[in-house]
DNA sequence: AACTGTGGCTTACACT
DNA sequence: AGTGTAAGCCACAGTT
């Protein structure tokens, strides 16, 4: 084993590839060669501090098989290892004859063991429930625990004797002549148990089946006649059966968990208690016990993010991560105690030139000549974080690792995760793969209001962090060494700021999540909202007994829909939208129903049990507006109860504290994003109802929370013109007011109030409003120039960048607006800059990435049947070039002239482009906007292409 | 037979 | 989740 350590990596590097380092860096002396690095070096991961290029403190691991043969698995190691066609050069023996020979002892990156696995929670152990899971080795349920104070994760083995089991109407005595059921291998007992029908408000016994295995239930479940609660997954049963909160604090005693600091004092519960005193108490009650998920601090493991690079012999192919055939070229590393590293794979003929922009603080670079010792020394800090963090990992960068390790020859034991169905999971920590997360529709409109539009690192980091990848030429492939450390050290760094960024936001977004929701770590950052949403359900049906109903005992109790919708192929019909007018408005008031959805589902009791009941106690019942659905209001109903009451602790409480100054940074940063995880839950609780996917789908209750939400804003709509207010605009739950009189405002939120029990807010007020005539289509300016667009062409992803950019130009001289006159001005601006884009088109002065439309495939190429989209001739074509284009895929292409109008930038030409085709889009694009201030396209172009006739016959 | 206009339909994207 | 806009495909009818 040889091992350089230098204070420069590049000097050294740079000489064997023989290209001489200009400029002045040189070490600092006290760094030079003979200063002993090595000690700092075995004890730790935080290696060499570096600034800038001069002072860095490089490794280079130049014979793996040495350090191979120390270690336990050398044997599978082939004497001479054979590197990767067209990695075979010797840098070792390059290195070597540099440094004279010099041999040194054998160097570790850190003195952390290779393989880890949770040490297993005896009585006593404290810390966070953050995952359960099925153990198939001893066939028992277990919860994986973090504790926080020494930072190890353990594994509790359930010691209850908890078994799989799913429930059904057949008799015991009856069950016993079902022999496919009874006799079955993994068949175990039958208890009677009783539950509480909420359908038919109703107790009921049912027989429980008990198996002994998780996957027996899926077998047996289609043997009865009718089965429920036989969809569960086993490790989630076990957290509702037992009331576990996952992401709350816990004890292991007398061989059980026991929630710590579940109490709410004495003081917080009078609190409590004053603030919701207008509830009924099965309400209060869970106010109560609901405090301390919203109070308790969240754990603070340590997090290690990874990203890999991959060499490619092809262009813009993503190299598939089930056959693994090419080398892991760089794996780069950060975690959130500050430091960085980059292992990369000696290639001889890369580049070594100074890179191109900055390196970060605290990077770490090591250079492997084997690639199986690279991914080990990998493993080696994936298998001691309890935290890993990717972007996209279950699907490339941990299958490509997994994959590639098994095919270098590298025992399974070593590999320190597991792939289950659809994700990747770690054996000791915890995987979270950041992309399943931000892809979560409710996390991206209602967590981070929609600011990032793609699912790309890149677009979801320059959107929260404001920081971009770095930007490359080539492919990863062709890059020149420093410059592929600091792509990939980038990449690792994002992905963990997404989750460090304010006050660890996004870290704590999910513990709270997990708390609401009852769903494990590795579950809630991969499902969907209405996963979420069910899974608080079943805990809740669990905790008070309720028989959790079949998807078809709703459907066939409920009805389906009275409503027809507006757009064909939709199930219901949904919100009202008024006609706008066009032109331009001064002093706008937009008024806005405070979360309209949820308020409804509160004040109507809504829930999948109370629209429609079987039975209503004492029939207290009253009918929705416009399609006729009867409402219980005797019973409390179990949706309007929890999403009045999440309602009701972030508007009382949270939205307030989050406020509040007298609070701590920290602290506020914390209740602040309390208030915002209620808030994704409390938005989504109205769209789940209506989703096919979701276990509890109740059409009428969509229905019904639509059709009460129109007939509310018609009265608004009524009042307001009783009163003399002029309504201009207003979409599902806001109206626009031209110029209102303030005391008539006021009078008509005092209607709001007291007629629907709902809040009618100033949510803001426009210096004036010009709109197209266009639903759902309008630019709003505020006083201070700032300026809100809606729905434009302009604003969508698929306009062209010249035309945006233009577009947001001209924005900005409509900002700057300040009375009707200003407008004057504004139409000879606007007509100035239109006929100069107009011309520079005409001359193509525009280059292609400005002219591209980008367009994104929802569904695989060949799915598109009916008709074949623009976009889809450009993948195609792009296929045909051997490139991968997957679902999801953003395809950029331009318009060309010839017989399929369509090419993807990466095969187009400049003068190929169809100058026509870009006019009519620039035509469109603005129309919308020139409509809204009284002027025409024809006006404006018209007479400057006469203009232009003349003076080029001139 | 080739072209043009129309309208239904598919698709993508934005708004609430 | 439904509502709304826009663009483009494609079959069809009618015209040249």
């Amino acid at each position: 084993m040889e091992r350089l350590y230098d204070n420069s990596l590049y000097e050294l590097l740079s000489e064997i590839s023989s290209s001489r380092r200009r400029g002045s860096s040189h070490p600092r002396d006290d760094d030079r060669e003979g200063a002993d690095l090595t000690g700092g070096m075995k004890a730790q991961p935080q290696l060499a501090t570096h600034q800038g290029l001069t002072t860095e403190k490089a490794v280079v691991n130049v014979d793996a098989e040495t350090w191979a043969e120390q270690h336990a698995w050398s044997t599978m190691v082939p004497q001479s290892s054979t590197p990767p066609a067209g990695y075979g050069d010797d840098l070792a023996g390059k290195l070597g004859s540099l440094l004279g020979g010099s041999r040194g002892a054998l160097e570790r990156l850190s003195a952390l063991p290779l393989t880890r696995k949770p040490l297993e929670a005896r009585d006593g152990v404290e810390g966070f429930l953050l995952q359960t899971m099925y153990d198939g080795e001893r066939g028992v349920a277990a919860a994986k625990i973090y504790d926080d104070r020494n930072g190890i994760v353990y594994v509790y083995f359930d010691r209850t004797g908890y078994m799989p089991y799913f429930l059904t109407d057949i008799p015991p005595d009856k069950l016993q002549e079902l022999h496919e059921v009874v006799r079955h291998k993994g068949f175990d007992h039958v208890e009677v148990v009783e539950k509480f029908d909420l359908l038919r408000w109703q107790r009921r016994k049912v027989t429980k089946i008990v198996v002994k295995t998780p996957d027996v239930v899926r077998v047996l479940r289609d043997k009865v006649p009718r089965a429920w609660e036989a969809n569960i997954k086993f490790h989630h049963n076990y957290i509702y059966d037992y009331g576990l909160v996952p992401g709350m604090k816990y004890r292991v005693g007398k061989g059980r968990l026991i929630l710590l600091g579940g109490e709410a004092s004495g003081d917080d519960e009078r609190h409590i208690r004053e603030i919701f005193s207008g509830e009924d108490e099965s309400t209060i009650e869970m106010a109560v016990k609901w405090l301390s998920l919203f109070e308790q601090p969240p754990p603070k493991p340590r997090r290690l993010a990874v990203d890999i690079e991959v060499f490619t012999p092809f262009k813009g192919r993503i190299p598939d991560p089930s056959t693994a055939s090419y080398p892991v070229i760089s794996v780069a590393m950060s975690s959130d105690e500050g430091w960085r590293a980059v292992y990369v794979l000696a290639r001889p003929g890369v580049p070594m030139n100074p890179p191109r922009g900055p390196l970060p603080e605290n990077l770490h670079v090591e250079i492997f000549d084997d690639e199986r010792a690279l991914i080990l020394e990998a493993f080696r800090l994936i298998s001691n974080y309890p935290v890993l963090l990717t972007f996209n990992g279950d699907n490339f960068d941990l299958p490509y690792l997994y994959n590639r390790a098994v095919k270098l020859g590298i025992p399974r034991e070593y590999i320190p995760f597991r792939a289950r169905s659809d994700y990747v999971t770690l054996e000791y920590g915890f995987h979270i793969d950041l992309y399943k997360f931000f892809s979560t529709k409710a996390v991206q409109a209602y967590a981070f209001g929609n600011a990032y539009q793609e699912f790309t690192l890149d677009a979801i980091a320059s959107a929260l962090l404001g920081e971009h990848k770095v930007e490359v030429e080539s492919t990863v492939s062709d890059l020149p060494f420093f410059e592929l450390v600091r792509y990939n050290v980038r990449d690792a760094d994002l992905t963990l700021r997404l989750t460090t960024f304010n006050n660890d936001l996004v870290w704590s977004l999910i513990i709270l999540l997990m708390r609401i929701s009852k769903l494990p770590l590795e579950d809630v950052t991969r499902s969907q909202v209405s996963a979420w949403v069910k899974s608080l359900f079943y805990w809740e049906h669990r905790r008070r007994g309720y028989l959790i109903p079949s998807r078809e005992e709703i459907i066939r109790l409920k009805g389906t829909t009275r409503s027809e919708a507006l757009i064909k192929g939709k199930k219901y019909q949904g919100a009202l939208v008024l006609d706008p007018p066009s032109g331009i408005y001064f002093n706008i008031v937009v008024l806005d129903f405070a979360s309209l959805y949820p308020s409804i589902i509160k004040r109507w009791n809504l829930s999948y049990e109370t629209v429609n009941p079987v039975y209503c106690p004492e029939s207290k019942l009253v009918e929705v507006p416009d399609v006729g659905h009867k409402v219980c209001m005797s019973i409390p109903g179990l949706t309007s109860q929890i999403v009045g009451l999440l309602r009701d602790y972030r508007v009382k409480i949270y939205k307030k504290k989050a406020k509040d100054k007298s609070l701590p940074d920290d602290v506020r940063a914390w209740y602040n994003t309390v208030q915002a995880a209620m808030k994704v839950y409390i938005n989504a609780s109205y769209g789940v109802f209506g989703a096919e996917s979701f276990p509890f789908y109740a059409p009428p209750v969509a229905e019904s929370v639509t059709a009460i939400g129109r007939y509310t804003i018609k009265q608004t709509l009524q009042k307001a013109g009783e009163l003399g207010l002029r309504v201009l605009y207003g979409d599902t739950d806001s109206l626009f007011i031209w110029n209102p009189d303030e005391d008539k405002l006021r009078e008509l939120q005092e209607y709001v109030e007291k007629n629907f029990g709902l809040d009618l807010e100033v949510d803001k007020v426009y210096k004036f409003v010009t709109f197209s005539g266009l639903k759902k289509n309008y630019i709003g300016a505020y006083e201070d120039g700032s300026i809100d667009v809606k729905g434009m062409v302009a604003k969508k992803r698929n306009t062209p960048e010249f035309l945006k950019k233009e577009f947001s130009e001209m924005l900005a001289v409509i900002g700057s607006v300040k009375s009707p006159e200003d407008f004057i001005k504004v139409r000879r601006v606007i007509r100035e800059r239109l006929r100069k884009v107009y011309h520079g088109l005409r001359d193509l002065e525009f280059n292609l990435d400005e002219l591209a439309i980008r367009m994104a495939l929802n569904k695989p190429v060949e799915a598109y049947t009916k008709n074949t989209p623009q976009h889809v001739k450009a993948a195609r074509q792009l296929i045909r070039a051997g490139v991968q284009v997957l679902p999801g895929d953003v395809i950029s292409f331009v318009k060309v002239k010839g017989k399929e109008g369509v090419k993807p930038v990466q095969l187009a030409r400049l003068p190929e482009v169809d100058v026509e085709k870009y006019v009519e889009s620039m035509r469109n694009v603005f129309e919308q906007l020139l409509l809204a201030i009284s002027m025409s396209w024809d006006e404006i172009i018209g007479s400057s292409r006469l203009e232009a006739f003349f003076s080029r016959r001139g």
